[in-house]
DNA sequence: AGGATTGTGTCAGAAAGTGTCATAAAGTGT
DNA sequence: ACACTTTATGACACTTTCTGACACAATCCT
């Protein structure tokens, strides 16, 4: 398998669920249902269990008795949410949904290991290069 | 398990009990219902009974016959109270509340061992740079 | 002791999260 | 092009969680 790969566009349901489609599930669930979702720059990153806990290590020298330590800490920490696929689904908290403005339709762009979640509007305006399709 | 992750903003209640988040709830009182809330820089943190324990062993080389040490253990203990999970709830004691100026609302934020509890308005003014919904 | 304050358990209604299914749409093989 | 399979969507019923409130217990104070 080659990770999380294409870009698509996807509806949320009623409640705030993605549907994740059929490619990305099987990299989703082969090592466990759980994930993480983390608020990055106006979109959100999907880290699976395995691929999260790698960049968490990355933090494991900093102290968190020192104040600055702390506050990098918390950046990270604090933008994070874990969750699970259930039935297919993913459920995006609301506040997660609305820290990026999610609605009804979101874009799903691949990164290999991880996958970012779009507002198309935003999407759009940053990558204004990119072929419509996608 | 991810320990405790993400930003929450629940209610205290008459009393000033914290409603613990259900996601929260887990790692909480898995090892056991207690915990220990220790007033830091104007807001409080939340420490697992276990791993109040492993921070303490950290400080076991400190020596209390050295006057700047000392002053680093008192800052630990002396802010420090024990309580417990009841029902869901976390009872923050009056003095503590009011130490960080905790009203009807927190900001619960995890910081993966520990979690920590803000009041909304110094957390904004402390973080200007979170998303909002944060 | 009496009264005030603080702590605890519980519950009902509202809100949020979850499982499932029917239909629609897209993809596949012949 | 056709029949068939897989995937995506929207909807619904159901469960869990959150909130605010109340009643009661324990503690403190004078």
């Amino acid at each position: 398998m080659n990770g999380f790969l294409g870009t698509y566009t996807v509806s949320l349901d009623d409640k705030g669920r993605l549907n994740v489609p059929a490619k990305f599930k099987g990299p989703l669930e082969q090592d466990s249902p759980q994930l993480v979702i983390c608020v990055t720059d106006g979109f959100l990153t999907v880290f699976p269990q395995r691929e999260w806990a790698a960049n968490e290590e990355k933090l494991s020298h900093l102290n968190a008795f020192d104040t600055e330590d702390r506050t990098r800490l918390r950046k990270f920490y604090a933008r994070a949410t874990e969750c699970e696929i259930k039935s297919g689904k993913i459920l995006i908290p609301a506040t997660q949904r609305e820290a990026v403005g999610l609605k009804k339709e979101v874009k799903i762009v691949g990164m290999s290991k991880t996958f970012e979640l779009w507002d198309p509007g935003r999407w759009e305006k940053e990558h204004p290069g990119e072929p419509a399709v996608l």
